[in-house]
DNA sequence: ATTCATGATGCATTCGAATGCATTTTGTCA
DNA sequence: TGACAAAATGCATTCGAATGCATCATGAAT
């Protein structure tokens, strides 16, 4: 009995749930570690037989490096982050999906930094450094001393759809002016003369960016007190701005919004509140090409941006970027595509 | 002039942009880099004086403890890994968000791991490994097998919304079948009588647990041979649905969707291609609460899920298994809440 | 003033892989 | 077969912080 106890005891010696590293295939191999090493080095100079033997080993063992250690001592950690100010907003799920795809294409992990407050940035960079990120790519706003610290750290940055004031940096964007111009002169060219805007929130650069631009070709045709509101981009906002146009008391044709979902909200809005038909009585536009604004409920009149060639060229750019440590800022600015839908009277 | 250049030489000498360590504040405070070390840690045991020296010097060297090294050194990471199986369902970026959020208020870097296919599951798993994950939150389908990776390799695993088939793991699931069979059962008792369902795919396990919930309460009413499609748990999922339930040439009057998304698509098919009044001629049932099923086209009766008791759930049970190694095996059921809607005929 | 306990500090080692350099092996060609 | 290049391998060091242990300083208690 005794002897049995005796010979149970030693079958899970010191190795109880220890991960295997390079030393314990090494050992077992009969090689060392740098031979270990070199196995799963990309360029490694290695005998193919020991190759082998060493394959062999660490497959037993279920070894894998350390990808901590790795990057401790190479500096790289395939890892980057992804800032994004709000889920909510209905694009972004679909822009997060993208980029994570592509990034994890390119053996790329992605850490995820979803931002409410504007103070909180400082905290995730202070995140990047620390976990020493090869790069990051902000759909979040950013202000020029943050980007400068990239620059500092030798951080590669990317921003998507928004551009720095003044610092440099790299960037890809959807030319919302571009498309918001085109949207006005659509509605200019179906005899709309009494527009409104429900524009986004200050804070955010697609927002004025849009606003900026439908304002100054509505200016150029010769509409100069166009009436403005703001919302958050949010479902809700589109129906409050909707109501606060209204509330005005003047006859609107037209409302261009920030976004699909506060173009869906003003959709909803106009029809429920103000028993307006759409479009016969009341033309509204958004902007992105979201899903939801291609609901047969809906069907939004708005602008897609490029989703997939835009993400497809943020991930380039930064893979570059962190491959090629001089790789100059570069603005790469993609074309929106318009949708008909049907919620604009239209030429 | 050859002074003045001697000079200005070493004015940046070696210290070309390398991120300060710790023993480069060691030196300058005259203290050791154990010294730099505790100051740092929550208890580490330094005299009040010498560590505001350190701060000091550490706040002008703009240092911060390099999270690779600790992570390789301590076995903690401070990083989890959420997996998702799709951002396109819109009940997930709420999910997402709502995680993030908590975890990075617990001092935790989230890894997000967006998987379409189910073998990509195998190559996420090899990432935690690798990567020294501390927990893993899963919001994507996992084997038997997989989950029994997670105890051979000691790492936390938080299932949500699915339980394993065999396996043990902690879950946290809204409790789909109670949810399904209250709808059910006020259907019932508003009379009606003919029934159709749209159920999710067969891989998911929400999906499966909604469907076989309501088949049961419905075979336990009398209604045995009930028609029942298949969708993705996506807009045209529900259309594409309502349209063979359709087909069959039965009269339905209460079509119980799988999810949400799946409800508004099959409203909208309804109304637009059978001219159905939404619920008169028609009762539409989704379940999840998300936010475009309340937007007014829609008003989707349904079962909104706690996703914020649900998240923080996830979190904490996730959080108290990473710092408490031997925490059992738990399972959290959330009752969901009714949301009357607009889409069905009720009692 | 002496003894001890407590706190503060430093030293040396550890985590696990990558890599420059030295050394050995293999292979090629004359 | 000898000479020499090229490939394969090992050794030792490095990345940056944490920590057990030993040492030293400080203060309290007698």
């Amino acid at each position: 009995m005794l002897d049995e106890d005796a010979m149970d005891q030693p079958v899970k010696p010191t190795t109880l749930a220890r991960r295997a590293t390079s030393y314990d295939v090494a050992r077992k191999a009969g090689v060392s570690q740098s031979a270990v090493s070199r196995c799963f080095a990309p360029g490694g100079s290695i005998a193919p037989a020991t190759r082998k033997r060493i394959e062999k080993v660490a497959a037993e063992l279920g070894y894998r490096p350390n990808a901590l250690a790795q990057g401790l001592i190479s500096g790289r950690t395939n890892m980057v982050a992804v800032l994004i100010s709000s889920l909510t907003n209905l694009y972004y799920p679909e822009v997060l999906e993208e980029l994570t795809r592509r990034l994890t294409e390119r053996d790329t992990r992605v850490l995820l930094f979803s931002l409410r407050a504007e103070g909180e940035v400082d905290e995730v960079l202070d995140q990047v450094w620390r976990h020493s990120l090869d790069g990051v790519i902000s759909a979040a706003r950013l202000s020029d001393a943050q980007i400068q610290l990239f620059e500092d750290h030798r951080v590669p940055l990317v921003l998507y759809n928004r551009v720095p004031a003044k610092a440099r940096a790299a960037s890809v964007c959807c030319d919302s002016a571009a498309g918001e111009v085109e949207l006005v002169e659509r509605l200019l060219a179906a005899g709309h003369r009494d527009f409104g805007i429900i524009a986004g929130p200050e804070d955010s650069y697609v927002g004025e960016e849009r606003r900026r631009a439908a304002l100054d070709r509505l200016a150029a045709a010769g509409f100069n007190d166009v009436p403005v509101v703001r919302g958050d981009f949010s479902y809700s906002g589109g129906r409050e701005g909707l109501r606060q146009l209204m509330a005005g008391g003047l006859s609107l044709n037209a409302v261009i919004c920030g976004n699909d979902q506060m173009a869906i909200g003003a959709i909803d809005c106009a029809r429920e509140a103000f028993k307006l038909k759409i479009p016969d009585d009341l033309s509204i536009v958004g902007f992105d090409g979201t899903a939801p604004a291609s609901w047969s409920s809906y069907r939004v009149t708005s602008i897609r941006q490029p989703v997939r060639r835009m993400t497809e060229a943020a991930v380039s750019m930064l893979i570059e970027r962190i491959e090629n440590e001089n790789t100059s800022a570069e603005r790469r600015l993609f074309a929106g595509e318009f949708v008909r839908g049907a919620s604009a009277r239209l030429a």
